[in-house]
DNA sequence: GTTGTAATTGATAATCATTTTCAAATATTT
DNA sequence: AAATATTTGAAAATGATTATCAATTACAAC
């Protein structure tokens, strides 16, 4: 799994003519041992821990890599914050996000997928990406 | 429906113990007569056109007032631009957004909508707004 | 209508996340 | 090892939004 995704973004990296640098490989593993959602600051700021002098571009700049690479994806929940999550080859999911923790619960709906897919065609709309976000409390913060 | 939200927006100012004002006015009226998903900037350059001594500050005040008092609703849809589209009581709809050409169709599905409320119910979440967005071509724009 | 007071306005500066710039450093090819 | 193109980190720039503030305005009390 972490090979797998260090392999597709060698790949990607070499295919594009681009480099293989020792930042990229630290941001690289740094990003496969944490945990989902991880905003962008809060990436660097763990990472600058313990590699004080990779510079905010640079994380910006590979975080995007990867991205494009098919191994993250950017998430936005609406606080301003960029986020990237684990891309798993076949694997799809939506989110419910807790407004008042932040915790973030991952889903899967096959019926609403397909739901969206015969809307999408009822307007003759071809379907990219979509976007489900649940707000509101998670069970903890309800109480 | 304009005289419903003009009252709607007129009682809120009034129990704020906020002022009506010209300003406010002439941007409720502009904001009721356009099409709707307008970002500020759009339209900021529309109203500037027959009112030139408002102010940029004050279009995004005076919006974020319409959403505070109910008869309008920010969205997002990830182009950096924060769009306000008019609110009709009792009815709910998401939206379909094409990439390309930047056209938004709109949409309601009460299967989806009870779904993402199992969902919800499964993980003792409690929902309060969500997000469905289907991103792609439209029908024009995949020809 | 005048006055007093608090809210509002428009211009501008500040903020915040992100992107760009650029000279120095580095990776890869020859 | 030399040549070349990419990458890096620091700092400046950007773009959308928000805060600041002195001048203006709305409105309630007289
Ligand atoms: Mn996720
Ligand atoms: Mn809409
Ligand atoms: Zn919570
Ligand atoms: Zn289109």
């Amino acid at each position: 799994m972490k090979r797998a995704k260090k392999k597709t973004f060698s790949d990607f990296i070499a295919q594009k003519g681009l480099k293989s640098t020792r930042q990229r490989d630290i941001i690289l593993d740094f990003f496969l041992s944490t945990s989902e959602h991880m905003s962008l600051e809060e990436l660097y700021l763990k990472l600058r821990a313990k590699h004080p002098a990779i510079g905010y571009a640079t994380v910006y700049r590979t975080l995007k890599l990867f991205a494009e690479s098919g191994i993250a994806r950017e998430i936005q929940f609406g606080d301003g914050q960029t986020r990237y999550e684990h891309v798993t080859e076949g694997e799809h999911h939506d989110h419910l996000v807790c407004t008042r923790c932040g915790a973030i619960a991952e889903f899967e709906n096959a019926t609403i997928e397909k739901l969206q897919d015969e809307i999408a065609d009822s307007y003759g709309f071809l379907i990219k990406t979509h976007k489900l976000e649940l707000y509101g409390l998670c069970a903890k913060c309800r109480k």
